[in-house]
DNA sequence: CTGCATGCAAAATATTTGCAACAGC
DNA sequence: GCTGTTGCAAATATTTTGCATGCAG
């Protein structure tokens, strides 16, 4: 699926496709989302010697391209998604840090209020809400690990 | 409405009120939401010589207090915001960078959907969505200042 | 006084940029 | 071969940490 589209779309613009493109794209893929760090690490277990410059260039790239997007979940750390692949709306537990992904569906009625009321289109798959997850409620007494 | 509840706060856990804490405090009222280096330029036009570290230290204290809470608007900045103040959720235009503010009334139904479906609780002051203004949606061509 | 807080500087991280060498087309 | 790309290193930016001094209680 990328790697076809991605030759494609380099060549309208007059760019070249490079092995470092495919495997960064790829690499986003695999890993759902990542931030650039772990693009890098994911791309140097195939490929070692990929400068992690390269990676933020490429991730800057693919993301104009809208082949990918990103996210802000945790702290700092923007993550990286491939665009196309299922969208995904992502819960962020500030108790345990664990990030699950449900259906863009539970925005509609509020992307529909938020459009009328408001004018505001939102980017589905850019979507971060932070809280609590079923499981730290339960654990009412969840310490958590601090994570953000 | 600041100081008086800091002071309290601090006391209950054997912590101490200085000027510098109060500074912090009262900017992050006063500025809405802003970054860690925003919080210091305020903090700095009214006392020169407060130290960013102080600032992170102090940010970092208040929100453990409950006095404030951060969000993660554009980029990796994270930005603070007062507890209590009025909640709002943050939408971030893609487009012109500019950040605008509803009700959190436009989030019941959304939260109440998680809620049962995932028993997630979401943290309402924490949630930022991205997308396009209606300003920027009617300049079709617009261009935008590329922020995030 | 006693110990928490602060300032300063330096370390640790994260991201960007300049430039010469390299490679796609 | 022409020009876009990459790697490397250094510059920036951001956040954290160690330690001696200072100040709230």
């Amino acid at each position: 699926v990328s790697d076809s589209s991605l030759a494609a779309v380099l060549r309208s613009r007059g760019l070249r496709l490079t092995a470092q493109r495919q495997l960064v794209l790829e690499a986003v893929y695999e890993l759902g989302h990542a931030t650039p760090d772990q693009v890098h690490a994911k791309v140097s277990a195939t490929a070692a010697g990929v400068n992690i410059t390269t990676v933020y260039r490429t991730l800057e790239l693919l993301e104009e391209l809208g082949l990918v997007t990103h996210a802000h979940l945790s702290h700092g750390a923007p993550t990286f998604h491939a665009v196309g692949a299922d969208q995904h709306v992502h819960l962020v537990c500030r108790s345990c840090g664990g990030v699950s992904e449900v259906s863009p569906g539970v925005l509609s009625q509020l992307s529909a209020t938020l459009d009328m009321e408001h004018g505001f289109l939102v980017d589905i798959g850019h979507v971060a809400l932070f809280g609590v997850c079923a499981r730290c409620r339960k654990a009412a007494g969840c310490e958590g690990d601090g994570n953000d």
